[in-house]
RNA sequence: GGGGGUGUGCUUGAGUGGUCAAAAAGGGCAGACUGUAAAUCUGUUGGCAAUGCCUACGGUGGUUCAAAUCCAUCCGCCCCCA
């Protein structure tokens, strides 16, 4: 097994790379030092920016060295390859939280400490490019770094090119992203001795630019792998739902809902996801992949099981799975894990107005959309629905002292009175 | 600096004085069918104390009985010329 590298390309993960037989070789033969970059553009990864994670801790059990970058420096510029508009600017402490926050979740996957190199080898570091990006100085920038990059070579990048074709244009504020990201390369070459830079395909022309820059002025060779930037089979972008991201943050998505997102997964994406998402070996990620109808359910537990594992910890998604098996299999008690909501006693024997009930646990986001679930036919209390707007619920649904609440097919919550 | 455009609901995008909470498509939600999948079909999709009221068509002011639509001004963005 062996070579990483395989490992790597087996599961999925390579879309470009500057020459397999090199990178595998460079994996192969060495302990290296590798980086990828995170936008702290958030307080919190999503699933999508699982596959770098995922990723990079293939690489370290196979003993090289992470380095993961939060984009202090970078994300004050905004990255043109992200399409559609300019990005905001956020402001340095906001980043500097963000990052913080993005540290811990990147420890459940990868070994890392916050600058501190540590003997072990294998312990990855965790830097703010801000650190070398902020002292810069323009003039010796541009003439230090600026003069080695040639403007007709970086207007004919697909990231610059989509940006100069639309509306929108681009600020030369965006232009220089990639001078800097490179720059930052040509620093972990030089502080770490980093001889690869991994990340999505987007960036691939930005990571070549730091290749190339490392080259001409330290003359030494360093690499570059770019993942598949992941789509649904669907064809939404992966990690996104109609309720915005799934975040990593239990409190942004609690692990229940992080285990409804997988479960709920295309099927012609199962085997994709378990070979990205889990550590299964291959051969099972096949054996679950090659299932059929209702039998690929099974693979979809599992791909949702070990995901939730990976980001929450064994304890959460033993919950998850529970009340997921609860909700969908039928009876069972086990709702802890369900989202819910507790109401004072009272409330309950007052009677509350199931539209109001269900706007205010957060089923219905206005009282006009309960209202309008509730006359399509998509409100159940207790899997018994209700279709009359003016009804009422009081004590005699109580079951245990709560209501279990069900909007649409998949939307459980909960409420405890006490 | 000069000239020409453009800014609409979650998104794209019609609408150039009343019939506009605003066409159409996508997306979302719900229902049917199913396997907590996909595809398909149907309904729905600003809010509220709801046969009415409020908020909304970049911002602000104005004309008018009446404005997303006209005028002024400001802001953002795009294109051409310099």
């Amino acid at each position: 097994m062996d070579n990483v590298f395989d490992t790597l390309k087996a599961r999925g993960f390579v879309r470009q790379c500057t020459g397999e037989e090199d990178v595998a070789r460079l994996l192969a033969e060495k302990q290296i030092t590798y980086y990828v970059g995170f936008d702290p553009t958030a307080d919190s990864l999503h699933a999508g920016s699982l596959v770098p994670v995922m990723a990079m801790a293939h690489l370290q059990r196979a003993g090289h060295q992470p380095i993961a970058i939060i984009g202090g420096g970078t994300t004050m510029i905004g990255d043109p390859s992200d399409k559609t508009e300019m990005r905001q600017l956020l402001p340095r402490e906001q980043i500097a939280a963000n990052g913080a926050s993005i540290l811990e979740q990147l420890q459940r996957y990868v070994k890392l400490n916050a600058r501190m190199p540590d003997t072990d080898k294998t312990d990855g570091l965790f830097l703010d490019n801000a650190e070398w990006l902020l002292p810069l100085n323009y003039i010796d920038f541009l003439r230090y770094i600026g003069k080695h990059f040639r403007v007709n070579e970086m207007l004919r990048a697909e990231a610059y090119r989509q940006r100069l074709e639309r509306e929108e244009g681009l600020s030369f504020l965006e232009f220089n992203y990639q001078l800097l990201q490179a720059y930052d390369f040509l620093c972990l070459y030089q502080r770490y001795g980093c001889v690869l830079q991994i990340g999505g395909d987007d960036q691939w022309s930005n990571i070549l630019a730091g290749v190339d820059l490392v080259r001409r002025l330290e003359g030494e060779r360093v690499y570059a792998l770019t993942f598949p930037l992941l789509t649904t089979a669907g064809g939404a972008k992966m990690g996104k739902t109609a309720g915005g991201a799934v975040w990593l943050d239990a409190n942004k998505t609690s692990p229940y809902e992080f285990y409804q997102y997988w479960i709920n997964t295309d099927d012609r994406d199962v085997e994709r996801f378990l070979a990205y998402f889990t550590f299964l070996p291959m051969d099972e990620v096949r054996r679950l992949g090659g299932l059929e109808h209702e039998a690929i359910r099974e693979a979809k537990a599992v791909l949702a099981y070990e995901a939730t594992k990976l980001a929450h910890g064994k304890a959460e998604a033993d919950k998850a799975q529970t009340a997921s098996r609860a909700a969908f299999g039928g009876g069972g008690q086990e709702l802890a894990a369900m989202p819910t909501t507790t109401l004072p006693t009272g409330r309950i024997h007052a009677g509350i107005p199931i539209m109001e009930l269900f706007h205010e646990v957060g089923l219905a986001r206005s009282r006009s959309e309960a209202r309008r679930l509730i006359q399509q036919g998509g409100a159940y209390i207790n899997e018994k629905q209700y279709r009359a707007i003016d009804t009422v619920a009081d004590a005699t649904l109580l079951e245990d002292n709560a209501l279990r609440l069900r909007a649409g097919k998949k939307r459980y919550h909960r409420v405890v009175f006490e």
